[in-house]
Formats: C-alpha cells, structure tokens, sequence
DNA sequence: CTGAAAGCGCTTACAG
DNA sequence: CTGAAAGCGCTTACAG
C-alpha cells in the first residue's frame, strides 16, 4: 500500500470544455473545429487554420462530447455485445478478442442478463435508443433475431444455421462433436450420456445432434433418457450428473459428453464425491478448452474451440460494416478440434 | 438445428419513432410526451392526458431516444466497469453482481484494455464524453485516480488503501492472507515462495504483504528472489515456475502462494509434467477459490473472495450516489476466509 | 395543467 | 477555404 491517507482534492470543477471554446481560442467558427476533431479536413480546412485548432485542442484539452456527436450524426460510437452466457469463462476470451480487433473509436457495451437468457424485447429497445454503431450477437436463437430486426449493422458469433439473418463468425461444433463421438468409439464404449446446457442456443443443439449421429453411427447408444440439461455451472452440472447416476451405471453407461467444459468439471466433481474412477470407470469430455481443462487431473478432453479468434474475426467483420464496406461473401467458420487428455484416456495426462 | 434456410426480410427500413410523432398521435405537446414517458406526471399533467399519450406510446413503440435525453439531461443511463483484468472468471461473477444491483435502467459499459492494463488518460477522456451517470473501477490504483479525477459519481471495488478516493466496496484480502500463511506454518512449512500478479493494484500488494509478514511471523521465511510476478494466466503462471523452481527446490521450498488461483492452476501444471507431488512434495494455494478450484485433482486450497457480492454492493452503492443520495459512513468490507483442500493437505479433498 | 421555446454539443449541407 | 444556420431528439424552466 503506498498511498496511505489522501485528502480528497478539492479541485475547482472542471467546466466541460466545448467546441466553442476552442473556435474562440483558435479565432475560427465551431465548423472548422468539427471538421479537425473528425480528421475532415482534405481539401477543406486551410493549414494554418488545421494547427491553430489543433493547438487549442491541446491547449484546453478538448474532446468531442460523444453525446452531441452522436445525435448530430445518428449514430453513437457504441458497439453492442449481446450474449447470453458471460459467466462462461470462454467468454472473456471472445470479449478479448473482440476488443482488438474493433480498435479504441468504438466503445464496447455489454448486455448482461440473467445466466443463459436473451435480453427481453424492452432491453432490447433500450439499448438500440443508444444509436449503437454495431451489434454482436453471441450464441442467438432464431426468435431473438427475430424479434431484433436490428437497423444497425450486425454481426453473429457461434450462430450455425443462422448465417441468413446476418454476416456470421462460425465455429465448426460439429466437426468437434463427431471427433469425439469417434475417439470415444475407438476406446470401446458403446453406452453414453450427454449432459446438456439448457441455453436454448443453436451452437448447443448442433454440438448435441453431431455427438448423437456420430455415436449411433458407431454403435455408441445414447438413449434420450440419458440426456440431461443444467445451466451452465460447475454446481448445477454436479447436481444434475448426481442424481442421474445411479440409472446411468446401472445402463452400463461408461461415457459422459458435456456441451461445456464447465459442466464437465461438475460431473469430475461429483465423480470424485462418489469415488467414480476417471476413466477407467466413466470417460468424461466437454467443449470450450478452458485454460483449467489443461490443469485439472486428470486433464479434461475436450474440444478446443478458438475463442480469441472468434472475437476477433467478429470484430473484424463488424468494423467493415460499420465502416461502409460490404463483406465478402459467406460466413466465416473456424475449425476446431478435440484435445484428448486423462479424463477419457488412461494412456494421455 | 431448427432453423434451416432462412431469406432475409426485406423490412421497410422501420423509421425510428420520436417524440413529435407520439404528440401529433396524442394530440398534446412534446414536453407532455417527455413528462409522461419519464413518469414525472406527478401533479404536472391530467389524467386523461396521461392515458392517451400512454396509449399513443404503445401504439407506435415509442423509446425515448437515449441520445437525445443525454443530451438535454446532461447525463446518460450509461454506467461504466473499469477493470484491468476482465479475462479473470472472477470477474463474471463481479459483472453479475452489478448488473443485478443496478437494474435495468442503466447500462453497462465495460472498459476493456490489454490484460493488467488500466485504459489510458485518452481512453478514458473518450469514455467520459460519453457522459456516464456514474463510474464503477476494479482494483485500481493511485495514479489511476489521480488522473481520473470524475465528475460522475464513482465508487471503487476491491481498492484497499485508495478509501479516501472514493467511496469503495473492499474485500478484506488481508485476513485471507494471513489465514492461508498460518495454515501453512500450522502444516510444518518453513520455506515458502510466492507467485504475484504483475498488475500493479493495491490488492495484490495487500495479499502478498500481509501473506509475507504473517509467514515471517510465524517462521516462514520467504525470501526476495523466491517472489515471482507473472500475469494472469495459466500457461505465464506455469512457464515461470518451471524456470524457479529448480532453485526454490534447492533451497528447500515446499509451498507457493499464489496471488491468484489461475497461477495456481499455472504451477499445478507445470507441477503435473515436472512429476512434482502436491501436495507432499510441495503445498500449492490461491486466492479466488474460483468453481474449478472445488473440481482440480487435487483440490486447490485457495482464499474465497465473495465476487457476486462485491458487484452487488457496488452497484448498490453507485446506484444510491447516482439517486442522489449520500451514502452511509465509511466503506463496505466483505469477509474473505480460506478453503482447504488438497493442494495443502493430503487429509483434505 | 399546458405548450412554446430555449438549450444541450455537435455535424453537415449550403451559400459565399 | 469559411462560417452562419439548421437540425439531431429530448428536457426543463417559464409564462400562461
């Protein structure tokens, strides 16, 4: 602690400074301040004039009031992030990237509602009063890009089947889900569960139905009453494996796929409660590759999805947008890929 | 996937519904629309009045425009998170919280910089035109403030020492720390290491000073080159201790605190890979006691920081400055406690 | 109780 | 190249 006891600066209320201001200091109308704040001056601001203004910028500190700005110009310099799940750990990721990419002229706003739900339509309607330059929707259902109807540009992550509504950023779940469904084939299982997020996402009904495919075509049998849901939470997820158990071992089920790597973490959790040897007794396996699914031990398999990435590109694609320029065609979709560690393989850590 | 293949509407562009419009609809002037639509109708406007314009409101959709209202009130909905480390899980948890405290009426900005990083003074002059109703800032530290220097109201979470900045949400990391130190001189450890965060907050300056004096004080010693710094992360965490440990095991280490649990989980790893035992060979613990902390093989003993309440208390507190009121003497301190688990005990879980 | 009007701080045609 | 002016959508004294 090196600050010890401050008293608390009394300083003289900083008066907001304005373009006015700076017209009067630089002896040139608030127009021409406008147009050097913007870097609108090619051909239509004298130089002398260009660093008389820039001068008193400086001088006075000046800063476009993002708020009169947004309203003469019909739009704000807020980019919207819409997402259902930001207790994801996965998500921070996704934030990280997105920040990059979108560069410091664009504010991030996110909209946080209850676990796993969607913005009701009165949020909604409150955040687009805001004028947002962009939109960034993350993980959406049809009905919620229904409802949206956003006039802003806009931009989806992790939206498979939903490409129609709007310029998407894709993760190949799918392909994921069956390299799983494959790896836990070739190890011999033929009775699975599958622990599901009740998120009513696309990506989580995508993941689900490749798994399941893959499985039966490979004579792994997963009947549906094997295939349970919980919010996507350690506690939750250890819950629900807990209480489903006792059916499951006596169903000679040897395998557990979770949507998430989180719920994965609460079956280990509860499985080690019980004692249920991992894996020799129950292979578990989730999505996402956390950072933790590389410590824990055994180490998780899961499949890797690229988080970062996905932020990024999404970034990317809206700022093209937002910038005037048209996207090149077709969605762009990430490939992913399964880790395999202890929790599914004795053989790996 | 229930969607298929979708054609994009071609809406008519819906044009944006304004004050005017709801008037004419209502047949009473705009400022009536304005005191009906911000509930401010107390002994102001008719009751016939009220209803129609309400109805009128319905009928067309109308959202007052938050530009338009930042302007005129001089302030906007929007509430600003300051955060350096938005990338750490426990942070959702904050997000959470405060989200849940401030209600829907105001809206979340999140300010994201690179990891550790607080947003530069240009960052936040840009934030600041956005007219925030108010202004929430995470483990900041002096000079932070120093130059912020808000004229929104502001509160502070997890500040210890910078009270007399603001009023502040703390957590009383201290404590936690010196609990975690006399559990390990409890268990026989007399030599000890410890892995810092680099982000120069005042939090992590707390843990490790009071861990470091505790430790002395009980016969722990804990010299200078065995405190590392990396940042949050796992895989930093990990590298760094596999290039210190080669000396700390020479001079008869046999525990790291950590400042954080995702350097503990970094040291875990790397543990793993090195073959080093945890806890017999070395005692291993943290600070969050984040949901994975419960689920690692072995359990991570770790310092529980109350991460929902800390939001919640500072929405709380923001939420009443922003209304207005002044808020009850001296700053909030949450209670921390430290949960053991097998990291440090081979007894323990 | 009601509405006309000023004003919030800026941007952008427009006339010169 | 420059500035006066209109306008963005609202809120809030103010006069009635």
């Amino acid at each position: 602690m090196d600050s010890g006891e401050q008293v608390q600066q009394q300083r003289p209320r900083p008066r907001r400074v304005t373009a006015a201001m700076v017209a009067a200091r630089a002896g040139v109308s608030v127009a021409t301040v406008s147009l050097v704040a913007n870097g609108k001056t090619a051909g239509r601001v004298a130089e002398d004039n260009i660093s008389r203004v820039r001068e008193a910028i400086a001088e006075l500190g000046y800063v476009v009031d993002g708020i009169g700005s947004s309203l003469a110009k019909g739009v704000s310099s807020i980019v919207i992030l819409v997402a259902p799940d930001i207790s994801n750990p996965f998500f921070a990721k996704v934030i990280a990237g997105v920040r990059e990419s979108l560069g410091p002229q664009y504010q991030l706003l996110l909209s946080v509602t209850e676990a796993g739900e969607f913005p009701e339509a009165a949020d909604v309607r409150r955040l687009m009063s805001l004028r947002p330059a962009g939109l960034l929707v993350d993980a959406p259902n049809a009905g919620f890009l229904e409802d949206l109807a956003s006039p802003s540009p806009l931009v989806l992550l992790d939206a498979p089947g939903l490409e129609s509504y709007a310029p998407s950023v894709n993760l190949d779940v799918a392909s994921g889900a069956r390299q799983l469904a494959a790896h836990l084939a070739d190890a011999g299982h033929r009775e699975a569960a599958y622990v599901d997020s009740v998120t009513g996402t696309e990506t989580f009904a995508v993941r689900r139905a490749a798994f399941l495919e893959e499985a039966a075509s490979r004579g792994i049998s997963v009947s549906p009453e094997r295939i349970i849901s919980t919010t996507i939470d350690v506690g939750a997820a250890a819950g629900a494996f807990a209480e489903a158990w006792p059916d499951w071992q006596r169903a000679g089920v040897t395998a557990v796929a979770c949507a998430t790597d989180t719920h994965a973490y609460g079956v280990l959790q509860e499985a080690r409660v019980a004692g249920i040897r991992i894996p020799e007794e129950l292979a578990v396996a989730g999505f996402d590759d956390l950072p933790y699914s590389a410590t824990s031990n055994p180490g998780l398999t899961s499949v890797h999805l690229p988080a970062t990435a996905l932020g990024q590109k999404a970034g990317e694609q809206l700022r093209s947008l937002m910038e005037g320029k048209s996207l090149g065609h077709g969605g762009v979709t990430l490939e992913t890929s399964l880790v395999v560690r202890g929790s599914t393989s004795a053989a790996a850590t």
